[in-house]
DNA sequence: AATGAATGAGCCTTCATTCAT
DNA sequence: AATGAATGAAGGCTCATTCAT
């Protein structure tokens, strides 16, 4: 999980120690409700084993979110969305070769998103998107589109730098996108996919597939491999 | 879409002119059923639904399949593990290369499967499969059980010609399974994984696959690659 | 159950040998249905299981009785109130004295009704009738007065010949139908009222009942007992 | 009736005045729901129709009890089993004769039971106990055999006084259970086992039932009568 | 006369959301 | 700010009854 929280920090700003409690409110709340839907999904989640997860009533959860739909964005803000800016920066300020910085950025990704709950989400819009229009919207243009750009800036800069050949750059982010997500599903979905027993080294199969896309885009003289 | 219909033929065979609206009734609510289930999932399709697309009332659906869940079931039957006798008599009487017969497979399936309605079945499982586990048991027995024994004669077969490598063979398996699964995944969910105006081709990326894997297992004396 | 069969007398009427089936079908529903009243009561019992017992079809059912309260009135008319024309004139011919006279009605009651399957329509009519106004008001015409009838007819013999006291004629009968009643009920719910491995000794307790009420009512030169 | 109530109780313990609304709402609902299933019979009463009556919409009923078997067996707790430890410590502290407690008994149970709308609860379950497998168990588990045993150790207690003969308990328990159910079943279908005009006299047939049995099993010295 | 496919009103139960306190 | 009681629309399933063949 990201190390900050959007919404509590603004609320902990004009918060003292003792009312902790209550400032953390919607934090707790975000919290249970990422778990629930990773767990369940958005449509079998119901809104009172969210509030009864983080502690508190029925009536609070809609107090801080007003619908369902709006939790389950803030949720998304909170832990994906509302990180790109800092994200952005970080990557902006990298220093060393490209291919390092697209090796980092898939790790980094593993690390942030495919490791950990947030996984879920991403397998979480791949079966729901089409049942809550609004949702798959949200996700478009607050996670997904962000997150190609953020991609796209790589290769941009690979390319300007003459580390990498003159790339359909679109095509480029899905071979990265491609292999990522589908680790991530095979996270949340290993009873379906394969034997129960086996499970997936993400390390591995993220090295290998930096590797083989850096052998298919490094310019000839690039620092590639 | 696979060529017969099981329940229809059983049907078919005791049939007269005047009669053809009752025999199909079965044959148009697994089609109607199969639409429903891959378009919203299996909880937002509601029963009155699938039976208004086969032009029925909603007690009809419920004189032919006594629950949503066997309804499932049947399309599931149906469309996927009824033709696994065939499937495996077909793949028994492959005489060429394993290799070939490997590059053979995963072609069928994305022919049969993949490019079909039914990619949606495989993602409504992988979605869905925990909130119905009765579904999802069923799922893993009549499918995802004989499927994967159906690709580990394969590699058997390869193993015992000589052609392979003394594999571990449900590591093989898998490495076939997980790029099929993430490809029919990305057609139902294309807007989440990639630009939407990208398509990924499939027969490309399933021939990459084929031959990243074969370059794996072939011995080096083998026929792959 | 009675040994004749109106409905069936009727149509036995117009028919030959060879067409036994046919014209046997009012009486096989009827049969069916007095059984299954009997096993679930009347809403709990269902019209295509009714059909099924019987050996026909949903629709025969309806072609022979308009909907479930036609069919139960006419089992009831076919086992019970059509009888009681040949009931009233064996009374009426009986010869002996007006106690032997009581205790062969009881005598006949319980062998014809009681120890049958009709007794659990008694029960049934206790239970279910005033969920179904038409059907309790029909009983009550067509069996409960005139069995009573019957009944005040005994005592009043008893009466007019100086065998009995110049009773309260009406509490007599309730005197006899209590019990009697009582028997019947105790048949289909032994798991109710009593541990399920005492069964009522019932020609006893009827004999029983008969001596406490004719040595209530007799006159002292009468001849009971 | 029953005096007091269990559940409401327990909730008043709890309460201030504006929220009398809500811990009355329980009670509400459970005398609702007795006098339908009552009236009605169980599979006939329609939960709405008791939310209705309690005064509350069809949600809310099911707020406070899973399903309506389950508020039938809160039905049945609140007003019948729940009392037997009350009962069971009144008649262990009875000190008169064990024919004159024997009168009580039955009294008593008339009051309590008979005369009450609770008399309905004992006619459903003949009805409708073999429809409803479960709701028959808890009956019988919780009610049939409490009751029983209640008798049994007035019998018993006959036994060892010395007031009564070496009896067989068991049947002895019957010979008192039947009559009153017989009593509680003809006040819910007075039209059916006897004349509309004519209405048993409860008191007066108990007594009697009570002093035929007592003639047989007093001892000769006993108190009996 | 017989069939059995088809209907649709009706019922139990769930759950997101509201609102009085 | 917080509660949790209350609501009511929605959906799965049943079954008496109809009707084309």
């Amino acid at each position: 999980m990201p190390s900050s929280s959007f919404l509590a920090d603004k609320v902990r700003a004009v918060s003292a120690k003792r009312e902790r409690r209550k400032e953390a409110r919607p934090g707790e709340l975000l919290d249970a409700a990422l778990d629930l839907f990773v767990e369940k999904g958005f449509a079998a989640t119901r809104s009172e084993e969210v509030a009864a997860r983080a502690g508190v009533s029925k009536g609070t959860l809609f107090l801080y979110f007003p619908s369902k739909e709006e939790l389950f964005k803030a949720v998304v803000r909170e832990n994906m969305s509302g990180h790109f800016p800092d994200w952005n920066k970080e990557f902006e300020a990298f220093e060393g070769s490209t291919p390092d910085m697209l090796r980092h950025v898939m790790r980094t990704w593993w690390e942030r998103i495919g490791a950990t709950r947030l996984s879920g989400i991403t397998k979480l819009m791949m079966s729901e998107g089409s049942n809550f229009p609004e949702l798959a919207a949200f996700y478009q243009a607050e996670v997904v589109m962000p997150g190609h750009e953020l991609l796209r800036r790589v290769f941009r800069r690979g390319v300007e730098r003459g580390e990498f050949k003159p790339i359909d750059i679109d095509m480029a982010v899905y071979t990265i996108v491609a292999p990522m997500i589908f680790l991530m599903l095979s996270k949340h979905s290993s009873n379906i996919c394969m034997a129960p027993s086996i499970e997936l080294d993400a390390d591995k199969y993220i090295a290998l597939q930096a590797e083989t896309l850096l052998n298919g885009v490094c310019s000839p003289t690039g620092s590639g491999a």
